[in-house]
DNA sequence: ACAGCCATGTAACTCGTTACATGATTAC
DNA sequence: GTAATCATGTAACGAGTTACATGGCTGT
């Protein structure tokens, strides 16, 4: 009867993942790469978060924790996944259970009871997501110009990260498209 | 001093709002009037989650609770909501404080945990996602049928939830588009 | 008779959040 | 000196899930 390793949540893992990046970040630091990576396609944990999940995943013997300096003085505190952890995490993306994405579009919730309020409050609840829309696509534009581009050797590691950081723009480019045809249909037949 | 409205959670406006279509459902219709248009660009929740959440509703006044047959054959309720819901409800859709959608995309960030897996494996992945994409958009598709014509008077108050399938139409359409691109961005450098 | 749907609810639990608490280091 | 940033954690709470429990009604 083997022992079959637990299921943990997929922020679980998203987090081991950017682990296997290279360093051995701190918590804080992994804080800051969730934020600048993972935040465009997944939920970018609370600080709080990270640290218990981290303190989990050490319990578990998937990342190992090494204090920064000895004894009293303990600074911080530097993750580095184990053998373990990769196996763990491989077995994980291997996985064909991927579930469907999951999208929360509280402007589409709100769009989709425009019966409800007057249809100049449509047209501000779109105009205000298509602004906020151009800072997110420009703040994931300043991530992708970081990962360089596919024919620099250099680079070569980032080649997955850069993928997906041009998914996330494309998606942002098509919702624009399309938040601007919305707003021309409220526009032309507002009787 | 008066006395603000609590916040309620968004789930709570959204079957509040699937409460404005006419009819008094049950709790058993609302789970799956959810199902049928809030889980695209929402969570639909689970039936408990409805029965608990119409609960409060309730406390708070803003649904009213009807018995569909008196005394101790009671088979179900029925909700309608009450001026005062229509209130809060139109409140909430007023501020401006909507938030930005927020994305769990659990192939994305698979993907860009590639380097731990041997090629075949993503191309698996997107291939699987492309597949459940195409069930998915039928399955709006089917919806978006049912809601009628923009020039048809009849359909005149599915106008929102018109609009809100076509955007979630081309959404599925695009990302069709470019999980496509992303499949032939991986077989081009397959060193 | 039995499956499947209609219908309602409770209990236990997990994920993830905000608020709170603390303190060192760095830059101005 | 003081503000911002680096750094780590605990406590309380809320949203939402799954599992469980119950039972009537409908079609074959």
């Amino acid at each position: 009867m083997r022992q079959e390793p637990p299921d943990l949540p997929t922020t679980s893992y998203a987090l081991l993942g950017l682990l296997t990046f290279g360093d051995d970040p701190t918590g804080y630091e992994l804080k800051q790469r969730a934020d600048n990576t993972l935040r465009f396609y997944w939920a970018s944990p609370a600080m709080s978060q990270v640290y218990s999940e981290l303190g989990r995943l050490s319990d578990l013997g998937l990342v190992r924790a090494r204090d920064d300096a000895p004894a009293p003085v303990r600074r911080s505190r530097r993750y580095r996944i184990t053998a373990k952890g990769r196996r763990d995490l491989s077995r994980w993306l291997r996985e064909p259970s991927s579930e469907f994405p999951s999208l929360k579009h509280p402007v589409a919730l709100r769009l989709l009871l425009g019966h409800l309020v007057e249809p100049e409050q449509s047209r501000a609840l779109l105009q205000d997501y298509l602004d906020s829309l151009d800072v997110r696509r420009q703040e994931l534009g300043a991530v992708r110009e970081s990962l360089g581009e596919d024919q620099d050797p250099a680079f070569e590691r980032y080649r997955f990260p850069r993928m997906v950081a041009d998914w996330g723009l494309d998606y942002y480019a098509s919702e624009r498209r399309m938040v601007m045809d919305l707003l021309e249909r409220l526009r032309s037949n507002l009787r």
